[in-house]
DNA sequence: TGAACATATGAACAATTGTTCATATGTTCA
DNA sequence: TGAACATATGAACAATTGTTCATATGTTCA
């Protein structure tokens, strides 16, 4: 007997070779999970969040964030390492901002998100 | 003498103010750190990003993955967990499909950002 | 210069995560 | 019914990650 889902396992069929033709390339997909990846921590997202709203130096940070300095200042160094986010001296103060103009509207869509898991 | 950059220091205690009124609760937080979390794994994306082509079968995505079935079967599960993905039996096969409306926009706000990293 | 402050960093550790292997479950069909 | 196929799942393991503690580095100012 013909499978009952002939039509079904066809159109399967269509989006997984749809799939194979337009997936990214494996580099590319890897960049777009690490930037997900580094807004993924509670803490970075806080740190970020924090600094969407304006430039701040780490004592404040660690205050709005509710970590210590130590902690946030690891967390700062991954995200100065993805540029997502940039340090300026300013004497005994480092003042941190936000470096990537791309990453407003994704956090921005993640907290819209918000709304629906509701 | 008093600090050489006083109206530095003001500006940034006024961000950690606004920071500290304006953040979202701590459990908001975790959700959307939650969202980006399950975004973060090349393969869980690979998943999401072939099934937004089309649905199709554990079969398929393990082929577009390049991964093992175990391999898929697991990931599928956090996806279906965490409402991303759903599972509808056809016969012998599971199709899977997007089960989140706004996925499409978070994961294309993901890729769109590749252009700037570059 | 040295005390006080602000920040960065290395090492160690516990916790979390992804993968693999083996096997269980569910379905079809002769 | 049982063989073949498709998928799910548990256990074990290695790898990765975040946090903490101690301490180093950088800067100011009396």
């Amino acid at each position: 007997m013909e499978s009952m889902y002939l039509d079904k396992e066809q159109e399967h069929k269509m989006s997984a070779q749809r799939a194979k033709e337009e997936i990214l390339s494996r580099a590319d997909i890897e960049k777009v999970a690490n930037i997900f990846q580094i807004l993924a921590d509670s803490n970075r997202l806080k740190i970020v969040l924090a600094l969407l709203k304006g430039s701040m130096c780490v004592f404040h940070l660690a205050e709005v964030c509710e970590c210590t300095q130590s902690g946030v200042s690891h967390q700062l160094r991954i995200l100065r390492n993805n540029g997502i986010v940039k340090g300026k001296r300013f004497g005994k103060f480092m003042e941190y901002s936000i470096a990537d103009g791309h990453i407003r509207e994704i956090v921005e869509m993640g907290v819209a998100h918000l709304a629906c898991v509701r």
